[in-house]
RNA sequence: GGGAGCAUAGCUCAGCCGGUUCAGAGCAUCUGCCUUACAAGCAGAGGGUCACAGGUUCGAAUCCUGUUGCUCCCA
């Protein structure tokens, strides 16, 4: 068919098929009686848009759905995004700010209405995008960690996990953002190594006039909050101050001197300041040794009142002022460079401060044993497995999540305060106050609703999250409904290993916590997307590409190849450019396939010849071994080796060698029989490659047959491998060997291939040759006869493989002298190789503790080989003769 | 500071319990080809002491120990 384009054009196609696929509901799934396969999406946050790291993992994603929804099972793949309380937060405040309007100048309802409105207007960009990437989400599930269902879902796990005395307030140093003015949790703290400067500051002992004592600090402007010096007991140096105290610079409060091994004496001088509020390891001192605490902080980073000095600076304004005022007073011994590492916020990138404050904090030890054990016993598996590592030891060492944020975009903490300060914790306002009346005694002090304060805070996002792979089917407030029972456990989950403790974990506990099972059975773990130098992308490097840009360009399953060939799981992908070239270059192969195979002319009187048959019979066994082998990488979680098992099969067995074997002579026809084999290979190679590239899988698939209305290769069976002939394979390579040995011929010789030879095979010792394949190669080849002969064929190029010698005659053509000399470099390689199986099967103990098999396989190749010797040394005994 | 992982062709990686075609794949490179499906292609070719040093074994890319280099996680 001459109307189809010989190169490939993805623009048009996609969204046709996107909009088919939908418009009929194929990616909608309800319960029903086949096995349920089903993923949930790592909900992206709402603020943000498509990067590369999203398309991998998309990528995968649909892959699996789309591969189980062909294997007959019901797969519903449920979309979301969540509310990324902070990151929206800062948002909406900016976008405020840019119009004038300051937060604190509105109520909490107002705020939100703002927020709800950005989020109706920006927060579904994403999922949009992915539509363009191909995925098979079930749409009307989509789900949002705010929305109604959800949103109470977490409210009421909040609320029974207090009761069960799993959550509670206390007050705790907690990681400060003082942009973000919230607590933030351990996991969202990112500490990176800054150049600062190590400040030796001497403090005077009190009561003497001269003698002093050195401290080396990073943080002088926290020196205002010092409560204690600290040194360690053994410390011979500062033995003479026990019993003394000390006197704070420039504010002179008497400190007393503490004695405690944490001090590492080889550090700075020795001797500790400790600033109880200001950082978690004085803070353990100071709880130790019932130290004052002196907040010197206020929560936007500015010195407080109780700092004295400098109230209302910023800290880091006050580290350079009161560095010099130190300076100027006499305080300063040296100042040190010093390499340390600051703990900056994930979210604002602010350096966070250690603060001390009342939190919420959910108990994690109890829940974190059962989650640990059902992946150390395999219960839950993770691609790859070395990620147990990481698990065991963040579950075997976790600390308690602090889950409070002084935000407000988020599911308000449904605590209520009463007038004295005592909480009740209730699902709604009116639930609180009778909770809280029925502790008041006195029926004169009860209390009403104006009474009641419930608490700011909203609950981290992690808290919606942990909950996902259960409330996106409302299964928290109605535990026993039909979805939950049936989709519930999900099976795999696909996310990236950054968020393995956030998220993954989290997630196990809840499953465990609600439903007393596992949320997925299989984790696969992506890599990190980096650009070709191994960089993480990023926008102020101006290293990613935009990810619509590369679709437009080079079409969505293009770049779903190109991303996935070079990602095994777990490991980083280094972008390239390439890779997607790569992807793009299989798109055309493909659509080159369809041309070729649709123009044929067919002849339905024409007998199938005994050429295609065989290589119909060779094709359908190296199809199902294909299969096969694609099947246990699915298995095994290795996609991207599945994919290039597939795109072997496609480019090498399907296209180079079978569509030649089988192709018709220059406007010859073929016939029906052969035709309709090859239609049907074709067609289910489609189905093998459709989970990776969805869209011209169906395009093709389309074009290839008469189709009904609503048809579509989505809907297809996967196809099975079935029983093969093994053995059909390998004489094939044989006669692949042949095959590539007349080429070289023809090349060598610059024998073009119109121009057709014939070809000469030597029998040896009276075998009967395997003649299944002769006239393939012939046909192949242009051979006009193949021969048997007994004797060697004078004037004639020769070659051997394995142990069977073939002759090309070519008068006047040979180049005697370099026949021999590559038939002697032959006969060397050879030769060296049966030495060296020989001294393997000489040796005693090999022959003896090797097992049978390998010690038959070596007899083998020595006789192969020492056979192989024979030939070429007649050969070459011929030649020079 | 504590822990984990990695090191195989120019690049990205595969090589399970040591033993068949154990040194592989894709890409890149090089050499021929505009052979009427495809130059986004076809036919070929080159390229690695499996980081280094020891050890175990009949046999080590594979197991053990040490060294070096890189990466990640936690504090």
């Amino acid at each position: 068919m001459t109307d189809i384009a010989s190169k490939y054009d993805p623009s048009g196609v996609e969204d046709k098929w996107y909009k088919y696929w939908m418009d009929r509901g194929f990616f909608h799934s309800v319960p029903d009686g086949r096995e349920p396969y089903c993923i949930v999406i790592p909900p992206p946050n709402v603020t943000g848009v498509l990067h590369m790291g999203h398309m991998l993992n998309n990528t995968i994603q649909d892959i699996m759905v789309r591969r189980a929804r062909m294997l007959g099972k019901n797969a519903c793949w449920v979309p979301g995004t969540d509310h990324a309380s902070i990151a929206t937060e800062a948002k909406v405040v900016a976008k405020l700010r840019d119009e004038g309007i300051d937060k604190s100048g509105l109520t909490r309802e107002a705020f939100l209405e703002y927020a709800w409105e950005w989020k109706t207007k920006h927060g579904g960009i994403i999922l949009d995008q992915l539509k363009k990437l191909g995925a098979s989400c079930d749409w009307e599930r989509t789900c949002f960690t705010m929305d109604q269902s959800l949103y109470d879902s977490v409210i009421e796990v909040f609320i029974d996990l207090y009761n069960k005395g799993l959550i509670y307030r206390g007050i705790r140093m907690v990681n400060w953002d003082p942009k973000a003015l919230t607590a933030v949790s351990d996991e969202e703290v990112i500490y990176k190594e800054v150049n600062s400067k190590l400040y030796f500051v001497r403090y005077r002992v009190e009561g003497t006039e001269d003698e002093w004592i050195t401290i080396a600090t990073t943080r002088p402007e926290t020196i205002l909050g010092d409560t204690a010096i600290c040194v360690h007991p053994e410390d011979e140096r500062y033995n003479h101050l026990r019993g003394k105290k000390i006197l704070v610079p420039l504010i002179n409060r008497a400190i007393p001197v503490i004695f405690d091994e944490y001090v590492e004496r080889e550090f700075g001088t020795g001797a500790l300041k400790v600033t109880p509020a200001h950082d978690v390891n004085d803070y353990n001192l100071g709880m130790k040794y019932k130290l004052e605490v002196i907040d010197t902080f206020n929560p936007n980073g500015t010195l407080s009142a109780a700092a004295q000095l400098y109230v209302g600076e910023d800290r880091f304004t006050v580290r350079k002022k009161i560095t010099a005022e130190l300076q100027e007073k006499g305080h300063i011994v040296k100042i040190e460079a010093y390499a340390n590492k600051v703990g900056y916020s994930e979210r604002t990138d602010e350096v966070i401060e250690p603060r001390i404050s009342v939190q919420w904090f959910m108990k994690m030890k109890d829940l974190a044993k059962p989650a640990l054990e059902l992946v150390e016993d395999d219960t839950i598996l993770f691609h790859p497995a070395k990620y147990k590592n990481m698990y065991r030891h963040w579950m075997a060492n976790v600390t308690d999540w602090c889950i409070s944020r002084q935000l407000w975009w988020g599911q308000q903490i449904p605590a209520y305060y009463l007038p004295g300060g005592e909480f009740v914790v209730a699902k709604s306002k009116e639930e609180a106050l009778a909770m809280a009346n029925a502790k008041i005694k006195d029926q004169n002090s009860k209390l009403t609703l104006a009474d009641l304060k419930q608490d700011e805070d909203v609950l981290d996002t992690w808290f919606s999250s942990w909950l996902w792979p259960i409330s996106v089917f409302d299964g928290i407030r109605h535990p026993d409904n039909a979805d939950i029972n049936y989709y519930y456990p999900t099976n795999d989950l696909i996310t990236a290993p950054e968020i393995i403790f956030f998220w993954v974990a989290r997630m196990i506990m809840a499953g465990m916590e609600y439903r007393g099972q596992i949320p997925f059975r299989n984790v696969y773990f992506t890599g990190i997307v980096r650009d070709k130098l191994g960089r993480k992308m990023s926008k102020s490097l101006g290293n990613s590409p935009e990810p619509l840009n590369l679709i437009s360009l080079n079409g969505a399953d293009a770049v779903r190849v190109g991303m996935l060939l070079c990602s095994p799981a777990g490991n980083d992908l280094l972008y390239d450019d390439a890779l997607i070239e790569q992807g793009r270059n299989f798109c055309n192969k493909i659509w080159n396939a369809l041309r070729l195979v649709n123009g044929w002319p067919v002849d339905g009187s024409l007998p199938q010849p005994a050429v295609n048959r065989i290589s119909v019979e060779w094709f359908s066994s190296v199809f199902n071994a294909s299969l096969k082998n694609i099947s246990n990488l699915y298995d095994d979680y290795r996609l991207s080796e599945a994919l290039m098992a597939a795109y072997k099969l496609v480019w090498d067995d399907f296209c180079s060698w079978f569509l030649e074997m089988v192709k018709p002579a220059y406007l010859q026809p073929i016939d029906r029989v052969t035709i309709d084999a090859v239609k049907t290979f074709f067609e289910e190679i489609l189905k093998v490659l459709h989970p990776f590239m969805p869209f011209i899988t169906e395009e093709i698939w389309q074009i290839l047959g008469e189709r009904g209305g609503g048809a579509s290769i989505m809907l297809c069976r996967q196809p099975v491998a079935a029983a093969y002939d093994e053995s059909l394979i390998s004489r094939f390579s044989f006669a692949e060997e042949v095959i590539m040995a007349i080429r070289n011929v023809r090349k060598e010789k610059n024998i073009p291939q119109k121009e057709a030879i014939s070809l000469f095979i030597r029998k040896n010792n009276n075998e009967t040759p395997d003649t299944t394949f002769d006239d393939l190669v012939a046909k192949l080849c242009n051979i006009s006869g193949i021969a048997y002969v007994e004797e060697k064929v004078a004037e004639s190029m020769s070659f051997v493989v394995g142990a069977t010698e073939f002759f090309v005659p070519l008068t006047g053509k040979i180049d005697v002298a370099e026949e021999i000399r590559k038939m002697e470099e032959e006969l060397a390689y050879t030769t060296g190789f049966l030495a060296k199986v020989m001294q393997k099967l000489g040796n005693d103990s090999f022959v003896k503790n090797a097992p049978p098999a390998v010690v038959e396989s070596e007899r083998r190749k020595q006789d192969d080989a020492a056979a192989r010797i024979r030939v070429l040394e007649e050969q070459l005994r011929g030649m020079k003769g």
